[in-house]
Parts: structure tokens; sequence; C-alpha cells
DNA sequence: CCTTGAGTTGAAGTGCACTTTAACTTGCAA
DNA sequence: TTGCAAGTTAAAGTGCACTTCAACTCAAGG
């Protein structure tokens, strides 16, 4: 079989991600699609490769936005290679390498933090409200202006 | 000064979280507090932890649904004491190791899969859909029924 | 040819975590 | 006592990441 192009509903079942969130992926550029005679989309395989990026972005709390800014580095005339795929990635990993420092640090001093009675924000390096990536929990956030 | 208790203003400067939302927790039943006789709010200082709790329970993207649940665990009736939150920190530390595991996982897997260009989900050990913390990205998830 | 499942669109709806607004009241200092 | 920052409420608004809906068209098998 092995065809060249994916309709959306099998795109939808190999990424795990639903058609209706493809389209809407598409409509704010993460993804291309090419048309048929009646109008209906056709995904090159690579595009696989381009909603996987996207939701392991997700895990790291980057917002769809931003994960345009970062899919804009590759390529627009060619498919991207390996080596485009890679210089992202690398992005990616420092933004990871944060992430999990961020993590660390909270784990290690949880238990310590509240044994003492500390617990207090501000004085704890729990709270880092600076750090670009903390404040990112599952509901929409921009408290400061 | 060591006063008793916090205004809500006082409150929000101390844990660095804006009074509509300390309002909002209130109404959700994640804090308490007493009233004036003119009906303001006076938070008692034990308030500030649970108010940390909070935000560092966010910041592993667990919702504030899930935050009131836990916290439900602490004792109603008299001030929550070290044991009681040492006891509630070792569930977070849970998360967070599953966390911080899933996080490097994902860091150690990056480079290799995208160089090998068997970044097509599925496959890969990045994708873990089934992982309860994996999915939370900045916007609100519930995607499959 | 006909049916049927899959695809198309724009517009509206949903859930979360808040913020903003309007109209009003309190608390404290001068 | 008066002035004003800070507090109160209910209700509506916001931003993100989608999903759902209605009304329609397309593609492929029998």
């Amino acid at each position: 079989m092995r065809q060249e192009s994916l309709t959306i509903g099998e795109l939808a079942v190999r990424s795990g991600v639903a058609p209706s969130a493809l389209r809407y992926y598409e409509r704010l550029g993460l993804i291309r699609a090419g048309r048929t005679g009646g109008n209906q989309r056709r995904f090159d395989r690579a595009e696989l490769r381009r909603v996987s990026f996207i939701r392991i972005a997700q895990q790291l709390g980057v917002s769809l936005e931003d994960i345009r800014s970062a899919l804009d580095a590759l390529p627009d005339s060619r498919t991207p290679n390996k080596a485009d795929w890679a210089r992202l990635s690398a992005s990616w990993r420092r933004r990871l390498d944060e992430k999990i420092d961020l993590l660390t640090r909270l784990r290690d001093d949880l238990t310590n933090c509240i044994g003492c009675g500390c617990l207090s924000l501000r004085s704890c390096s729990l709270y880092n409200p600076d750090d670009e990536l903390a404040g990112q929990g599952p509901g929409p956030r921009r408290m400061l202006p």
C-alpha cells in the first residue's frame, strides 16, 4: 500500500489527533495539506512528523502560536530532512532541560520545605514566577500584563 | 506587627496571586476566609501555605478540581500541621517523579528519534497518550470522551 | 447508478482559569 | 468626620485549544 498521501482520517488515526484538531492546526498554519479535485485534504506523509512535533511541544507547555514560530524555521520549499529536524529539536532539548531542572528542584525542595514550615512562597525556590515554563498549568494564564 | 489574619490584598501580595484569583479559589473551595463585621475577607496565615500548594500543583499540570480533592485530605477542624502537609506532599512527590521521568525519557529519545526518522508517533516512546500527566499542555484538554 | 461513510465549511459552543466591570460598601488615617 | 484606597458582589468577558453542529459534497464499493 504505502501511499504517498493521507486523508485527514488516516492522519488522525496514525497521529492520534482528532480530525477537527488537524483542521484547526491547518488553519493556524502548523501543518499543510494539498487538495484533491473535490476539495478534500491530502496530507503528505511528512506532515505526520510535524504533528508529532506539535504534540511533543505541547507536553512542554508550549503554546500553538510558539510552536508555529518554531516550525517556521523549517524549509518551506522542500520536505524537511534529518538535519532540519535535528536543528529544531535542539531548541526543544534546551526547553526540556530547563523544565526537568525546575521540576527536579521542585521535587528536592518539596518535602524539605513543607516539613520545615517555610512553604510560604517568595522565600522558597519553589516559587519561581520568572520562569517562562513554570506557570504553564492546565488552564490559560497571562496573569501579569 | 505579625498580625493573625491577612486582608485579600495582603494575601495577594504575599502569595503573588491576584485578588480576583483568590476570590475564585475561595468560590471553588480551595481556600477559606473568615469575615469582618463589614463582610470583608480575613485570611488566616495558614491559607498562605494552601495558596503555595495550589500554585505548585498547577506547575505539575493538575487541575483546580483535582487540587481541591487533594486539599480535602487536610483536616477540616484544626490548622494543618507539618505531618498533614508532609502526607499531602508525598502524593505530589509521586506525580513529580512520574513527570520528571516522562520528560527525561522524552529528552533522551528526542534527538535519537528525530535523527533516525522514526518520529511518527505510536512507534515511539515519545508518544504516551495514556500518561495522565502527559497531555497537559497550556490549553484545556479533554479530547477523548 | 446508488448508497454510504468520509470529507467540506462557517459558525457557534465548551471548559478552564481567570479578569474585568459596574455599582456599591468598609476601614483607617488625617 | 471626611476622604479615599481597598474591599464587596454578580455577571459578563477573555484566551486558548479545541469540539460540535448543520448543511452540504465527495469517493469508492456493490
